[in-house]
DNA sequence: GAAAAGTTATAACACTATGTTATGGCAATT
DNA sequence: AATTGCCATAACATAGTGTTATAACTTTTC
């Protein structure tokens, strides 16, 4: 016979195994006994060697059967198990994102949105892989990863970006003796050094450009590529920066003082993701829980002078 | 949907993942196109989301899917398997055979036997277990063994055993006088003392028996359950034994004589198993070779003398 | 040892799974 | 716009899996 091996044979198999009879096996399955029995001589038939020997009223398993039986159970399982899987990825309880961010977010925000988030979802799992704005592009471009966070982004045809405009203030040593005022404009720093995101970046130029509003310019202690750092170099006294709020909020009691900058500058961070590879619904529920955690430090998402966006969906 | 995971399913899920068009994938499982497809839709139905994405002509699968690939690809791997080994049990090539032995047989001829029989049968193993004669019956009772190697059997009614008549001669160290017979008797032993199995043995009764024949009787040297030992001592020039002819030849060139031993006084060998117990196939086939192995040793059933059997199958 | 009780195998039939061919719609290409 | 190729659906055939009814066989009981 060249027939099939089928799992409800197996099935079969192993209820009779556990009950010695195939009434109960029947009976634990949930079907007839003549139905349990012709799965039985099929499987007997396929197979090409007795399954059971009478003893008494009892079937025992032969020899072959029992030297089959360890991994016709594990089939057993494994489907067992594909389907609880599978139940569990229509839930969103299991799954896999791949995660590319810039630096900054790799070590503070996003390690706790994802701990967060993968509290209800004990089946999911996720890569977090820092690196700098250009690589993610590239990640994102070949596909490699489900869902990035990055800066300076200026579209492309294979990536779809969300923005989201981050609130940014301005922070110095406590002490200082901006802490006087409430507010910090361009002309209150025209003798600050500034510590400043680096100069080929959107944020610097926006940034520069309101100083040159207010006919003043702006004096460069450090180029830094990252918020953190920026607030790292403050708090040990360094000099004055314009951050991110949320970056800032981290420090805020490690000897920073923070206050509003006027006028407001936005960062504009993009949350992008391959626009081709379909995502799984997963990584788009991650996708809104990170952005539903960035809300309460979102400003407006246009400078109030007026420039414009590069945003291209 | 509350509906079943079904293999089928998972084999157009592979072929398509592998094949990337539902029409070549139903080529190489040689089934219609239409098949592969509503398998498809059905699995889609059953997991309850999607399978593949469409990216121009091609099906890529979705994250969902590739997050259950392995563990599909698994399953059908393990039911390839299980289809190859019960195809190697039919044809006698796979399977487990627990053989219980005399400590005498463990360490040379069993071993040999063994070794021959699983040249062809690469998917067999076999287990080897020496022990007392009691032990071994004990385990043919309990079932834990398919096969035992015993003597002194007497029968049980939950085992049936298979009876072997085992040649014995007489040895002793090379040069001793005893050289100059062809044939050695228990007259020509009167002045020797002899190295024999334990005197609540059935062959030291029957050996004694002989002696007693013959208006002489037997001097022990020293008592020992293994004809092995004997051999042993033997050959570093201690005495002399009888001794069954397929231990004595293993020693022909260690400095011992050979000769017959009149009346001749067979060594009863039980190949035992038990009566309850199914025995594999392969177990009856191991028999068969075992037996047929000690065939060239094998002599008349019954001691001229006319001493009468304890057998019982 | 005959009767009773329980278990299994077979037959006849129903429904589901899986295959077929025919066909129409859609997308990529010409 | 026409062509080509791929896929989904419909209609139907066959095999797998279930049902009930019933006969045959074992074990237990008396």
């Amino acid at each position: 016979m060249k027939q099939k091996l089928r799992l409800r044979q197996f099935e079969a198999l192993m209820a009779v195994i556990h009950n010695s009879t195939v009434t109960s096996a029947a009976k634990e399955l949930g079907i007839s006994q003549p139905a349990v029995s012709r799965l039985l001589t099929d499987l007997k038939q396929t197979l090409g060697f007795s399954l059971f020997d009478r003893r008494g009223g009892q079937l025992v398993p032969t020899q072959e059967v029992r030297f089959l039986q360890a991994d016709i159970q594990r089939v057993l399982d494994l489907m067992d198990q594909i389907g609880e899987v599978s139940q569990s990825i229509t839930e969103r309880k299991a799954g896999h994102i791949k995660i590319a961010c810039l630096p900054g977010f790799a070590t503070s925000h996003l390690p706790m949105v994802v701990a967060q988030f993968l509290k209800d979802r004990p089946g999911v799992s996720i890569t977090i892989e820092p690196d700098r704005p250009e690589r993610i592009l590239e990640w994102m471009i070949d596909e490699q990863f489900d869902f990035g966070i990055t800066d300076g982004f200026r579209g492309h045809s294979a990536v779809v970006s969300r923005d989201i405009h981050m609130r940014t203030v301005c922070i110095f040593p406590k002490g200082h003796i901006l802490g006087h005022h409430d507010e910090i404009t361009p002309t209150l720093l025209c003798d600050e050094k500034i510590i400043h995101t680096r100069r080929d970046s959107n944020f610097f130029q926006r940034l520069e450009n309101a100083f040159l509003a207010e006919n003043t310019h702006l004096m460069t202690l450090v180029e830094t590529r990252q918020f953190t750092a920026a607030c790292e170099l403050v708090s040990n006294g360094l000099g004055v920066a314009i951050v991110s709020e949320m970056d800032a909020v981290k420090f805020a009691n490690r000897n920073i003082e923070i206050r509003p900058f006027v006028p407001s500058i936005p960062h504009r961070l993009s949350l992008v993701r391959p626009i081709l590879k379909q995502p799984s619904a997963i990584t788009l529920e991650f996708i809104d829980a990170f952005a539903a955690s960035l809300a309460r430090f979102e400003g407006p998402a246009h400078p109030p002078q007026g420039a414009q966006q590069a945003d291209r969906p």
